[in-house]
DNA sequence: TAGGCCATCTGGTCCT
DNA sequence: AGGACCAGATGGCCTA
């Protein structure tokens, strides 16, 4: 598996007020050392399998998918003994078959982390950060708070692309599906500026101006300097 | 060394 | 009964 680390403040701020493509991607390289390969690799005693060698490829790789390895039992005992009574480990003494159901059991749960995980990866995929692998892999947190950002961020897009249909539509004397098409949209009808995205770029000197005057990132002259 | 992130184990709960 | 899901606990690795 890749590497891990924790964002910085700013990134996560970046993350969590609204989300732009660009300030994303300046904040994750910002928040990323140049190092990466954190090769999870050996689980090392890590977790409880000690047993188990470096399940956490990026591949699928040995998935410990449950199968246990022939010191699975000493290790069991071992963590029982470590954990100790307050631990969450059982403080009597199993009958076998009850360990080899709870075995089973872990495997089950290995495996479903596992795919949980798969499925992280896959958004990691398709969520716009810096994929180069000097970066360092999002955090499963981060990796959520920026897809939920873009997710927002597409809906908006969206939303904004349907108004200025509708405007261009209608000044060409067309009738205007689009505004029943977008029932999001408080803008959906009359003669509003179908450019509205909240961006502080300050008044249009054309069609935005015109209307609501407030600029848009969509609008070439809003997304101009002046 | 502290803090962040993670994998794993484990017991509990709910669902089929 | 068995499986899925969840949350707490534990301990390892890594970076600042």
């Amino acid at each position: 598996m890749a590497e891990l680390k924790s964002l910085s403040g700013e990134a996560y701020l970046a993350l969590s007020h609204g989300y732009s493509a660009a300030a994303a991607g300046l904040a994750y390289g910002a928040a990323r050392g140049p190092d990466a390969a954190r090769g999870y690799g050996a689980p090392g005693p890590g977790g409880d399998l000690p047993a188990v060698p470096a399940p956490r490829a990026p591949a699928p790789a040995a998935e410990s998918s449950g199968e246990q390895s022939g010191d699975e039992d000493d290790a069991f005992e071992q963590r029982r003994r470590r954990r100790g009574p307050g631990g969450a480990g059982d403080a009597r003494r199993r009958p076998r078959e009850q360990r080899s159901l709870r075995l089973s059991i872990n495997a089950r749960e290995r495996r479903r982390m596992h795919d949980l995980n798969d499925a992280l990866d896959g958004l990691r995929a398709v969520i716009p950060y810096a994929h180069s692998p000097s970066v360092r892999k999002l955090s499963k947190i981060a990796t959520l708070l920026l897809a939920k950002n873009y997710i927002l961020m597409q809906a908006q897009a969206l939303d904004e692309m349907r108004r200025l249909v509708a405007f261009l539509n209608r000044g060409q004397g067309l009738a205007a599906p689009v505004a029943t098409a977008a029932p999001l949209t408080p803008f959906g009808q009359a003669s509003v500026c179908p450019f509205s995205s909240g961006a502080a770029l300050g008044p249009c000197p054309d069609k935005c101006a015109a209307f609501s005057g407030t600029p848009s990132a969509l609008c070439k002259h809003c997304t101009e300097k002046p």
